[in-house]
DNA sequence: TTGACTACCTGAGGCATCCTCAGGTTAACT
DNA sequence: AGTTAACCTGAGGATGCCTCAGGTAGTCAA
């Protein structure tokens, strides 16, 4: 699938144009995987086979690039949550999602920061992907709540605390440690109702 | 209180060195206040009046800066854990105990990441300290444990996985709001027993 | 009080990284 | 083939990290 570009595929251009945006973009799904969001860009750059110049005239800020290396896997995690699941396995389907949620969030080490912030900050390249996970977070979250599933005082914004502090829990773990899906499941117990109440 | 220096009281030296000392010191927890553990070490420096040699020379590494700006402040955390509360009130201790330790790992926006890095890396300067910390939330939850009012099966390290979860999403809050006590209580809802079950 | 001794301080400087911009290059279209 | 402008390059100013050779001054003993 070629990526090509911001929101709306305008930038089909120049071929050498295109050529290094993907050069760069994997150069930086590398870094960031190896180093984290503040890897050296000048490194990406060079990792790439372009000059930094380059670099910064396909995406002007570091921000902008990590939401084109992260644009994919999220609108992805967004997908998931349209399939809506009133009913039956509305929790079941709110769990799953919220795994995969973690999982995303925390692709490589200080991605759920840069979320978190571009959660409530708009102006910021990750803001309306955000946006849109929160959408789709809010309405799995009203589903299961509406099945009786969820304590139903749990606000959209608490759902995605507890989904970053699982993230950067992560993202942090010791070595050998992976603490995502514990936490996650320790916190889901606190959550969760019993199913009789239904 | 007059701070000496790492662990022993072996630096009552020279008058200057230990005004430059405290007053880097307190340069430092200015700066990390506004602008995060990644502050800039020089402006550190200017604001305390002293070159940049000096600064190196006190605190040889970031991190032993850091450690410096938070020894007090935790060794209170650890002494706070220290009183012993088995039977009755296990439980409420325990809870004002995480309630306080959220509050202490999230003094400075990229302490919790410094701490949590600590805590399994020995050759760390806030390893001590980690370590006291893990043994006095140790013997917290082990009371609570034995009295029945938290889960049995919670570790000591994921108990400081929640702790440090809620501390970052405290320290990435949204302008406004403040997701800590609420990440706290929803969690702690997840491990605390009812009360008949003793 | 004076004379070491040495802990302490200074700040230039090498290195990394960020980001910009003036000028050269070339893909694409006529 | 000629024209246009999108594209690329890489030098360079700015900032921050950290080190080190050389100068300064607190302390203590005589």
């Amino acid at each position: 699938m070629a990526d090509t570009g911001p929101y709306i595929a305008q930038r089909p251009k120049r071929a050498d144009g295109q050529r290094n945006y993907d050069a760069i973009l994997a150069a930086a799904r590398r870094a960031f995987e190896a180093d984290g969001s503040d890897a050296s860009l000048e490194d990406v750059a060079g990792r790439a086979g372009v000059a930094i110049g380059t670099l910064y005239r396909h995406f002007p800020t570091r921000a902008a690039l990590v939401e084109a290396a992260t644009r994919d896997g999220l609108s992805e995690l967004v997908a998931l949550a349209e399939r809506p699941a009133d009913g039956e396995d509305a929790l079941e389907t709110l769990t799953e999602w919220m795994g995969q949620a973690v999982r995303h969030f925390s692709t490589f080490r200080g991605l759920v920061g840069i979320l978190a912030r571009s959660m409530y900050d708009e102006g910021t390249p990750s803001h309306a992907m955000c946006a849109a996970m929160h959408r789709g977070g809010a309405e799995l979250l009203g589903a299961a709540q509406r099945a009786g599933r969820v304590r139903a005082d749990l606000t959209t914004d608490e759902l995605f605390d507890l989904l970053s502090g699982a993230a950067w829990v992560r993202e942090n773990a010791g070595p050998g440690r992976d603490g995502g899906p514990r936490f996650l499941a320790l916190v889901l117990e606190g959550l969760v109702l019993p199913d009789g109440a239904r």
